[in-house]
DNA sequence: TCACTACGTTAGTGAACACTAACAAAGATA
DNA sequence: TATCTTTGTTAGTGTTCACTAACGTAGTGA
């Protein structure tokens, strides 16, 4: 879909927000970093919007390994823990997506890039809230709390734990702080 | 400390970023608001950046009562209960706020304007640390679970919640939702 | 009355922005 | 060999940016 220099003019454009934010992305910063001038950038996207929409869809293409393994698991909490673990891992094999990924309000002058990001989230919470609350048919989670305030619960603490790993310059494991937020998680929702 | 005309400014630079992100703050939307000229911003601050500092302090300002009424409860719980939703009730009350506060990259070109926001948002965590922790002490809050995670799922949660508003554009009560939140949290880290 | 301060204005600055016109050169195809 | 496509270049476009110089004027106090 993307030929290796189009990703590579993606990749740089992750790096460059990560970096200094979104007004760090410009065409000549952007040349710069990749060795090549700026009009050689338009002969592989015809504006710098469509740069953008790769970035999300790049983003897309890269989390989905973390839903697809959730039905590797039998068990709703271990549903839950692959969901939180496997997104933590992926993030922190890609550190520059922490500074990007959960700061909608990046794109927020662009409809269609709202559009396209909130869309994203909410199928990964469509998702995440179908586990609970199958799992409390099941019985293994607690059914006295809704499956929504579960929901908010669990994705709104793994993503301020995002952001306090990546405003903390990465100072931590994420993955280890994970795995701790999921046993408390867990011990929290599990039926009794 | 700010003069009518600059807390008039400092609203409006809210509003402009609110409605369609930082990009839009610019010295001539700002002044065209106001319905004054560019130069007699300049009258009231001596650069962009400052009037960026002034809202961050707003910000720090607006939310202060929102700390200061945890007081009045005795009971830990009741504390968590009014943190979440006197800070929810101030949002409400001043939706643009919700675009803009937890937007930390919207910042993230100006090294001081971070350190003053993460300033900001540690010392709300910590007190509210310092809430779960006495809770638990008191064995009102239950003890199995690090007070570091129910931190990071309170406010974590409580984030969400206004992200979602935001961008449901306000579809739905804020307050009436996060009293839903609470009690479901309630629930969860009460002591047996 | 006169000077000073506060707060506006118009007209403009250089720098940075996204983007383009025109051209060059290498490799594949006819 | 001749032509076309792909991917790059240099040199520039008009627009927008934050900010400034110079000036006007109403209100205040000596």
């Amino acid at each position: 879909m993307f030929s290796e220099r189009q990703q590579q003019i993606v990749e740089t454009a992750i790096k460059l927000i990560a970096e200094k934010g979104i007004q760090n992305l410009t065409t000549k910063n952007l040349a710069k970093e990749i060795g090549i001038s700026e009009p050689a950038l338009y002969r592989h996207f015809s504006n710098k919007l469509e740069i953008l929409k790769a970035v999300i869809t790049h983003f897309q293409i890269k989390m989905k390994p973390a839903l697809e393994k959730l039905n590797k698991s039998v068990n709703s909490l271990n549903k839950i823990e692959s969901f939180i673990l496997e997104h933590l891992k992926i993030i922190s094999q890609n550190p520059d997506f922490a500074k990007v990924i959960f700061s909608e309000a990046n794109f927020q002058n662009e409809e269609n890039l709202i559009l396209k990001m909130n869309k994203m989230m909410n199928q990964s919470h469509k998702i995440l809230e179908t586990v609970v609350q199958s799992g409390q048919g099941k019985n293994e989670i607690r059914s006295d709390i809704s499956s929504l305030s579960m929901v908010r619960m669990i994705i709104g603490s793994m993503r301020l734990l995002v952001t306090q790993w990546s405003m903390s310059d990465m100072i931590f494991n994420l993955e280890t702080e994970g795995k701790q937020l999921c046993e408390d998680i867990n011990k929290l929702i599990v039926a009794k």
